[in-house]
This record gives structure tokens, sequence and C-alpha cells, in this order.
DNA sequence: TCTGGGGTCCTTTATCGG
DNA sequence: TCTGCCGATAAAGGACCC
């Protein structure tokens, strides 16, 4: 099996970069504001000198370089470009898996016979996509996804990697054990804690030591995954399973009829990107996020699948008082979300058979 | 007045029927 | 009739990703 991991080099600030050339010499944080809540979601190359970060506070980026542009994401136009460099991409190679609008697996075995020819595959999408759309891009070229994606992200921006069989292993052992994909936060400093900071350590762990650091499904893989093992191929054509709207308040709202306010308006946004996506939904979650930034979540499910706004609003906000009840305080975020999601057109078919649920039963 | 918004997947716990 | 166990599944939380 021979992939590839393309990602876009900071693909939101080079877009605005290319509207409006001006941006292009100084540093540019394309987030929310910078007086207000919101966080950086890509900062061109510049603003990146001054130690500024995706995920970072605004406010914190406006303080390490106060003559920074901050603008606002533009979805839309970002939607529009990442098609661009898809469809450029599968002229090149037709078998995608899109991961997100920045990023996605080439399945390079399809159209290279061996790891040279895979080299001069990717450098021709590198090409391509830098001739249709302006836009540069990574790739890695490996024979699992996590190698790929690792090496997608060594030589940025504009850089190719390629791995080898045979060699995955010898080439992410130096690596920090934060670069490979699904070491968070929590993972890394638990690891940390007890000493193992390469993927060549994590690598090495036995099961005993493994199950004591990070127990359960998670450990093995990440193990699998700091040894070069990873069997997944390529997932065409996935559905979505959930849909959610949230918004973190300007400022605390404890008012009950406020949020419930709030809650409705989010159900009205979330009934309309049902109605857009044909499906109808069976459970429906609202999130709350309090002053302390921990987060309390209430579901509901119905036996038959809904899609209007009043519906999702009145749950919304019985579950909305029924946290509130559980644990009282200021909310910094309120959410609402659908999932359990059925196809319109499958609704009458699906509510014959629809089997019946505890609260309903008892 | 640090810390977004949209998701996915996994784990644990509660609950129910048999 | 009471109790315990087992398997499902819903609910809730948590970690992670872009």
């Amino acid at each position: 099996m021979i992939l590839a991991h393309l990602d876009l080099d900071a693909f939101f600030a080079a877009v605005e970069e290319l509207e409006d050339p001006e941006l292009r010499e100084r540093p540019l944080i394309v987030g929310g504001d910078p007086h207000g809540r919101g966080v950086v979601a890509t900062a061109n190359y510049h603003a990146r000198r001054f130690g500024i970060q995706s995920a970072m506070s605004c406010a914190e980026a406006l303080r390490r370089c106060s003559h920074a542009t901050f603008v606002r994401p533009r979805h839309s136009v970002y939607r529009e470009y990442s098609r661009s460099v898809w469809s450029t991409v599968r002229g090149v190679v037709p078998t995608v898996e899109r991961t997100g609008l920045d990023e996605g697996y080439l399945d390079l075995g399809e159209v290279a016979g061996d790891f040279l020819a895979a080299r001069a595959v990717a450098e021709a999408v590198q090409t391509a996509v830098r001739a249709a759309t302006s836009l540069s891009c990574s790739i890695g070229v490996a024979p699992a996804k996590v190698v790929a994606k690792v090496a997608s992200d060594r030589r940025k921006p504009g850089g190719l990697t390629v791995v080898v069989p045979g060699s995955e292993a010898r080439f992410l052992a130096p690596l920090a054990v934060r670069k490979l994909p699904g070491v968070g936060p929590k993972a890394d400093e638990r690891l940390r804690v007890a000493g193992i900071a390469t993927c060549g350590e994590l690598a090495a762990l036995n099961d005993e030591e493994l199950r004591g650091l990070l127990p359960g499904k998670v450990g093995k893989l990440l193990r699998d995954r700091a040894r070069g093992i990873d069997t997944r191929g390529l997932e065409l054509g996935t559905e979505r399973i959930s849909i959610s709207v949230e918004e973190t308040f300007e400022r605390d709202l404890t008012d009950r009829e406020q949020l419930h306010d709030e809650l409705r308006r989010m159900a009205r946004e979330v009934a309309e990107h049902l109605r857009k996506s044909g499906k109808t939904a069976r459970t429906v979650t609202t999130k709350l996020r309090y002053t302390d930034f921990s987060i309390r979540s209430r579901s509901t499910t119905l036996r038959v699948a809904i899609d209007d706004a009043e519906t999702i609003a009145e749950l919304a906000c019985g579950l909305l008082d029924r946290a509130l009840e559980d644990r009282p305080g200021a909310l910094r975020l309120a959410g609402v979300g659908v999932s359990g999601l059925v196809a319109y057109h499958q609704l009458a078919l699906d509510a014959d058979w629809a089997a019946p649920f505890q609260d309903v039963r008892a």
C-alpha cells in the first residue's frame, strides 16, 4: 500500500493573502476578536515567528504581536478554494479521502508502482495544486496513514517527505510523542511524567508498562502507531452522524429566559442544517460550559425522528433546565446538537420498526 | 476579561429485560 | 418471590482532531 497525506499550508491565512495581497508581508491571524473570547484558527508564517499558533487565545496573540492583522474566518470562501484544490488533486490521483477542508489522504498505489514513482506523483500533485490555485501544500508518502500524516508535517511549507517500507519505525522513533496523531495534551502529560518523550520510547513499552500508562484500546493503538503500524485504508464517502450549533457568549449568562432564547435560536439553525442535508434526528443534546470551563451535557432519544425547530427547541430547553437543576451556575457557552440521523426518505420505514426505549417502557 | 466551533470515537455508568 | 448475572443500549463524560 502506498498512500500520501496532503496538508495545505496555513490554509485559511493563505486564502486571505490571495484575496488581499497587502496581507502577504505582514503577520496575519485568522480567528476571533482579539478583544473578545476568540482563538486563533490559523496564523501565517510571519505571525508564527512571534510564537503565535492555532488554538491560542486571540488576546494572547495580540499581546505577542501588537501590530498583527486580525481577520475573521470566512468559511464559505475557504470551501470554494478547497473544492478547487480537491478537484485538481483528483485529476492526478482519483482516489482521495478528504479529512478536512485542508487535508486528506491519497491512494498512490493506484497510480504509482513503487515509492520512486510515488514521489514523482506527489510532486505532480503539488505542482498542479499550485498552478490551479496558487496554494502550497505539504505531502507525506508512506505505507501507512499515521506515517504519511506525520511525514506531511515534517517539511512545511511546501515540503515532500517519503518514508519507504521498512523504515517507518526508524522515521518516527526520534520524534516527540505529541507529534503522533491521537496523542493530545492528556496522554502527552502522562507519558512525560513517566519519562517517555519520543515515539521510539513509546514503541518500546511492554504490555504491562503500557497498561499502567495508557490503559484500554487507546494505549495499544498509540503504541502500534508509534511503531508505524496502521492498517487503516482510505474511507470513502462517509456520512455525517451529528449536527450541532454552539456559542460562547460575550459575557456569561445566568438568566433562564435569555438562555432559552439563545437555545431556540440555535435550534432553528440546527433544524435548517438538518433540512438542507435531508436528514431527521432521534437524539437531541444540550451542552453547557460553566465559567470554570467544565462541560455538562443532557440528551434525550425519541422513538420517532424529528427535524422541526420547535420540537428541537422545546427538548433542548427542557434539557437545559434539568442540567441547571443538577448544577446551577453561570454559563459561558450553550449549544444544541442532534444525532441518530435518519435520511428523510427512510422516515416512514424507520418509524415502523423503531424499538421502544427505556424511558418509554417505564 | 485567558482558553472557538464543528465534529468523531471511546469508556464508563445506569438501567432494563430476561 | 427474591436475587444475581448477563447482554443491550442509552446517557454522560472525556480525549482528540482540524
